[in-house]
DNA sequence: ACATATTCCTACCAAGAGAGTAGGATTTAT
DNA sequence: ATAAATCCTACTCTCTTGGTAGGAATATGT
């Protein structure tokens, strides 16, 4: 598996918010209960977001979370690189330039390479605003099968 | 990570069989000296390999593995596919057919069913034939830059 | 000033997956 | 017969995942 529920939950706050807009601050137990999701978990999982610089934060009464950048900002890479580290899907790729020594004579490396690519390629595409729109045509591209055929 | 040792190394094996084309049976000894991998972790992997139809094994003396088929009849989807189980980036999205209960009203559902249609597309898109010979074109694309500019 | 509602922080834990090891039974060619 | 191989079952150690627990700091309304 390559994004845990730490990714998922995430992005699942990250929507959340969007769709409650800019209406001041939003709190945990609130988003807890919308997405039926233990609070206790999602504090660690928003205290990533939020070191991260996706959010804004208020403490003390009537405090909570708001988006800190319009949804049409953020992207689905962006905010699952932040939660889960990495989205390499081998072990073989990291980040950073820092290769695997056998690199220069494996066989199978472009196919990792490729395949993170397409993986990043499709993630970076994909906005916060794409998927509060429901934006179905970009995430599914021909997969789509309520969308119209041609463009 | 979304494809652990077993399925690298599944891949790896598949590769190096190819290259040695079908003069005779291998043996894993052979192999797991040649890709320098552990023998007796080759072996709970290339059973998997072979219960799943993907080579022919003889016993005894003078014994091993060689390809069923044709290097070319290979993608890199089933043999993946065969070893790690899934391919599924997240839990959410099942083979065959079983949902997830709140698949109704998931938004961010579609993006994963797009991510994971990517993925398969990709891994779908290449066999072992494209391995042993370096297409580097059709592994990475426009990442390739030792590939000529334009088609 | 004080109670309340909230974020923030550290530590802990149970279950499962990942990455192998170990030992031997069975089969086949020479 | 013997050597060389596949086949089979079971075990183990470590790390990650998916949380829980308890409390400190902070802001607000009264």
């Amino acid at each position: 598996m390559m994004v845990s529920t730490k990714g998922r939950y995430a992005l699942t706050v990250m929507v959340d918010l969007a769709r409650k807009g800019n209406n001041g601050y939003v709190s945990l137990s609130d988003i807890a209960e919308s997405e039926n999701l233990s609070m206790k978990y999602l504090e660690s999982i928003i205290a990533i977001l939020n070191k991260g610089g996706m959010l804004k934060s208020l403490r003390g009464k009537n405090g909570g979370y708001m988006l800190a950048r319009d949804p049409k900002d953020y992207t689905v890479n962006e905010i699952l690189l932040l939660t889960e580290g990495t989205l390499a899907p081998v072990n073989c790729i990291m980040q950073k330039g820092v290769e695997c020594e056998k690199a220069a004579t494996c066989s199978t490396l472009p196919l990792w390479a490729g395949l993170d690519k397409v993986i990043e390629n499709y993630l970076k595409g994909i906005t916060l605003e794409d998927i509060i729109t429901g934006n179905r045509k970009k995430m599914l591209g021909d997969y789509c099968e309520s969308c119209s055929p041609a463009e």
